[in-house]
This record gives structure tokens, C-alpha cells and sequence, in this order.
DNA sequence: TGTATATACATTGTAATACAAGGTATTCTT
DNA sequence: AAGAATACCTTGTATTACAATGTATATACA
């Protein structure tokens, strides 16, 4: 992890939601994905992940299902249609801290 | 506040040192400079706000005195040269992490 | 064959941090 | 006179990301 750790707080459920967007995946994947799109610049422990998949199913964002490939049995969390309007409330919440932040570090 | 509270963590050393950035402050007029600043939209609890201050004081980013105006006495911070270069860094952390976070969200 | 590495799930204990609540005191407004 | 705002501070609490640890299987390689 390049940056500290506090400024991902609050960014991992946005970051979880977001990969989990464009297709079901399992844990580790999801881990792996975060690091290949963010050119390994970010990265979250599994102590990190997995409360939070925990969490996102506990608040129904995410539906979870085994599923065997390579003989494998891997656990694939899915988005909900909650799941996404909360996704897109994150973005919005994220963009609007950001350009508050900037208003206050730009300022006169 | 209008935003979750975790999103400020990571950013608050970055915010006060950025007001004092343009004149030196006192705690309680750092608060409503932020508020100020962000119309509104930013805003720090006085329990965090003291604790910071001292934090970056023990560090050397910024110094404190006393100076009586108005027949009142308050505690000034002036942050210094070595308080500049850790908010250029911390300034340029931000801005690289919000850049990969970008990465993550806008992918393919 | 054996061994290390990667994959894959998970929990527990720890450190960092923002805040609410509480405390003290002064000044301003009504 | 009384309440609100100003101005400093500390303590206890909740949240959160992570390191460490545990279990198990699969793959690569010597």
C-alpha cells in the first residue's frame, strides 16, 4: 500500500461494490482485481475484505453462492439492485467530500 | 457533516495545515475557517481539532504562542518550513490516492 | 516425492482516529 | 441577569483497516 492506510477508510465498500459491478467474483479475486485496475497502487488485506463482504451481505448489498470451477469451490458475491443504487450513492458522496476538500485547500 | 465520517479520516492533518498555510490561527477560528472554506459542507469537532494540534506540534509542523487581541487571549499556530514540505507531501499523497481510486471506479 | 508458493476461506487482537460528552472560563448579546 | 458564542482542553467510545493466525487445497518445481 502506497498511502496511508486512514485515507481507504471509508473507500473500501465503494472500492468492493465497484469491482463487483461489472461481474460476480469471489474474494480473492475481488483483492487481485483492486490491485490490476489501480496498477497495484491499491491493496486490501483479507482481514479487510472479508469482514467488509460480511457486512455488504448483512445489509443485503451483495448475495453470496458457492460455485465449483477447476475442481474448486470458490464463494461468489453478486450485487443486488440495492446494492447498486448504494454504490452510486458512495460515487456521489466521494465526489462531493472531494470537491469540498479541494474548495478548502484551493481557497482565494 | 454531510459526509461519513470516515471519509475525513486521513484528512484532517491535511485541512489545518492547509488553513495555516495562508496566516497563522488560532484553534477555535481554524474550525470556522474550514467551515467557511467548504461552505459548510467540511467541518471538525473541537475533540479533534486539539488533539491534532498537538500532534503536529510535537512534530514540528507547526508552532504555537499566545497573543492577546481584543482584551482576549488565544493560542496562535504558525506552521513552519518543515510543516510546508509534510503538507506538499500529504497534498500530493491525496491526489495520487484519489487518482488510483479513479482507476479502480472508472475501469474499463 | 517432497516442499514451497499461491489460492481461498475465515477470525481475533491491535492500533489509529474522529467524535460525543464533559469540564473550565471569558466575552458578547439580549 | 441569562444565554449564546467564543476559547481552551481531556476522557471514553465506536469504527475501522490490518497483522497475525488458523485451516485447507492446488500448483510449481526441484
Amino acid at each position: 500500500m502506497r498511502y496511508s492506510k486512514e485515507l481507504l477508510k471509508g473507500s473500501t465498500h465503494l472500492l468492493v461494490l465497484a469491482v463487483l459491478e461489472k461481474e460476480d467474483l469471489y474474494g480473492y479475486r475481488i483483492t487481485r482485481e483492486i490491485e490490476l485496475r489501480s496498477e497495484n497502487e491499491l491493496s486490501m488485506g483479507e482481514g479487510t475484505l472479508y469482514p467488509i463482504l460480511h457486512a455488504l451481505e448483512k445489509e443485503s448489498y451483495v448475495e453470496s453462492y458457492w460455485k465449483e470451477f477447476d475442481g474448486r469451490s470458490r464463494k461468489y458475491y453478486h450485487i443486488t439492485r440495492k446494492g447498486l443504487k448504494h454504490l452510486a450513492s458512495l460515487k456521489a458522496e466521494r465526489k462531493a467530500f472531494n470537491s469540498s476538500m479541494d474548495k478548502v485547500l484551493n481557497f482565494g
